[in-house]
DNA sequence: GTTATACTAAACCAGTGTGTTTAGTATTTG
DNA sequence: CAAATACTAAACACACTGGTTTAGTATAAC
């Protein structure tokens, strides 16, 4: 049986499968911090829909918030971004030593 | 207004959310071509919803599927999700570049 | 030609996701 | 204290997901 598992994966990898989400993230990656009546002025859809947005990269850890008043400041986490990046590198690095062995192959050798 | 397109990215990202798609794709990224049947194999669910999540993973241009008789052979494509890896490192890019800023202004220069 | 194999298609169902609107809470401002 | 601000919660609608089972199609094997 195949390992079948880490939520962890399956909440990043389902947070990022958002346009809205990735455009919250691709701001708050640049180091802004930033409320969430902010992060919704550059979208169509209402304050409450980009609200639950961010609970979901929250949940995904992607994103923490931090109440200051009225006001929830959000910003990204680095941590959980890694776990999705490796999981892609792991396969990436399969890949490549597959490519390095039909190299091989090809050239004769082995 | 922000950037709030990709769908290729949508795909990858919701492709990659669900563990038994990455079970699969994990399996032919180490260069196995394999078939439906193959697949299916190590999992509890039944061939149809194998073949679906290979469809799932076809459309993200994770996988391509090639006709053989009565077989189809299934081979990773790694184009796809380069892409995907390549959104994130983006993002640890800026990330890592407000922390290099960061580490200036702490060390009191510029 | 009949049967077995390897699927895909279609129909169905329960659960989740994403949007809405309306209400409610906490804090700040006048 | 009253009103505005910045949210979150709750209820609703509707589309999509991910599983099932049952058919249907194409190829291979007997």
């Amino acid at each position: 049986m195949l390992p079948v598992d880490d939520d962890a994966l399956d909440s990043t990898f389902s947070a990022l499968a958002h346009p809205v989400r990735r455009a919250i993230l691709g701001r708050l990656a640049r180091g802004e911090v930033a409320s969430v009546t902010d992060l919704a002025e550059p979208f169509d859809i209402s304050l409450v829909a980009v609200s639950r947005h961010v609970s979901v990269l929250e949940e995904a850890g992607l994103v923490s918030r931090k109440r200051e008043g009225r006001v929830r400041w959000c910003r990204y986490e680095a941590a959980a971004i890694g776990e999705a990046k490796d999981w892609i590198e792991e396969h990436q690095r399969y890949w490549s030593a597959q490519l390095d062995a039909l190299a091989r192959y090809l050239k004769g050798g082995e």
